[in-house]
DNA sequence: GCGCATGTTGCAACAGGTTGCGTTTACGAC
DNA sequence: GTCGTAAACGCAACCTGTTGCAACATGCGC
């Protein structure tokens, strides 16, 4: 239940915050949601829903993952990460945005890079100026060939670098 | 064969190529690929995977869906359509690029608009010239807010879920 | 400490899409 | 016309995510 201490390590101070700002707004701070933010304070980068319902049920093994997904939804809205969609277009969340950025998504390799929005800035404020377009860079997903994949020759070496560390390599 | 008893009106010329292409690869001509190729020669614009199954099974109500992915597949790779996907990470076909271009999509209202690669072109040369990677523009999907629903900033007091309740009938 | 309102949960069903596998069939060869 | 073989198909199961609804429990007021 109200576990008497986490199964993984303190939850970063930065995390704190969020029970408040939840009650703050009439919101609750439930066993469920600790659990996630539990795991949310112990993931870096980039995860998908799946992972997170996984690493959920990790610690708690009745996590359902309705509750995992509504809770991220209330967690976009607090700001406290964003949510794009990879170049298969599954859900990818990203955790505590420091940064506002997009993402570059190789679809030979499957490894995912950030862009600052800087190097989005041209087409940011060109789609502003000729449409009044403005372009939510957080959910920006680039797909494309990564410069080792799209390099010269070397028949697709399918070399799978396993993106982002935690990752694991499956993926079509 | 061209006007082969179809329910619908004469398939444009455009497709007839499609079947000795398919031939000329060793791929087959099946009573399943025609029809979906009937389909597509009368869609204009952007489709949804879900939309496509539909219609095919308009024509022919014993379509199987896997089927209709898996030609789908197939004729992106003869390059006779492209796909992207959309806000909701939905796929999204397109259909004969008569030009390269992507997307731009409202997470307000929902419409889609297309881009001219041009328009992109700042940031497709700047993402080649500092990282190599070189970006898939048809598959290119920028979410944000249309110059409509950014402009009027009434009614956009906090993060009100029922706000996408007006206007646009479409999913979700 | 107790009750109540309402935010949340659990669950089951659904939606869009993918995959593995056994069976069917297009189509070139004879 | 018949045959052989690999491409495609049909199907069922699975995956990721969403939704409707009844039951539950947080947290405020007393």
């Amino acid at each position: 239940m109200v576990a008497t201490g986490s199964l993984l390590a303190p939850t970063n101070p930065a995390w704190a915050g969020v029970r408040d700002r939840l009650r703050a707004r009439g919101l609750r701070w439930t066993p469920q949601r600790r659990t996630l933010i539990e795991v949310l304070s112990h993931t870096d980068g980039h995860v998908t829903g799946a992972e997170l319902v996984e690493r959920c049920r990790a610690v708690d093994p009745s996590t359902i993952p309705s509750t995992v997904y509504r809770t991220l939804d209330v967690l976009e809205q607090l700001g406290v990460l964003s949510h794009s969609h990879g170049a298969d277009g599954r859900e990818e969340f990203h955790v505590l945005p420091d940064a506002i950025h997009g993402h570059l998504h190789c679809i030979e390799c499957g490894t995912t890079w950030e862009i600052q929005a800087d190097e989005a800035a041209a087409l940011v404020t060109s789609l502003e100026r000729r449409r009044g377009f403005s372009v939510d860079v957080t959910h920006l997903s680039i797909a494309g060939r990564c410069a080792a994949c799209s390099a010269p020759k070397r028949r697709r070496g399918r070399e799978d670098p396993t993106s982002r560390g935690s990752g694991d390599p499956r993926r079509r």
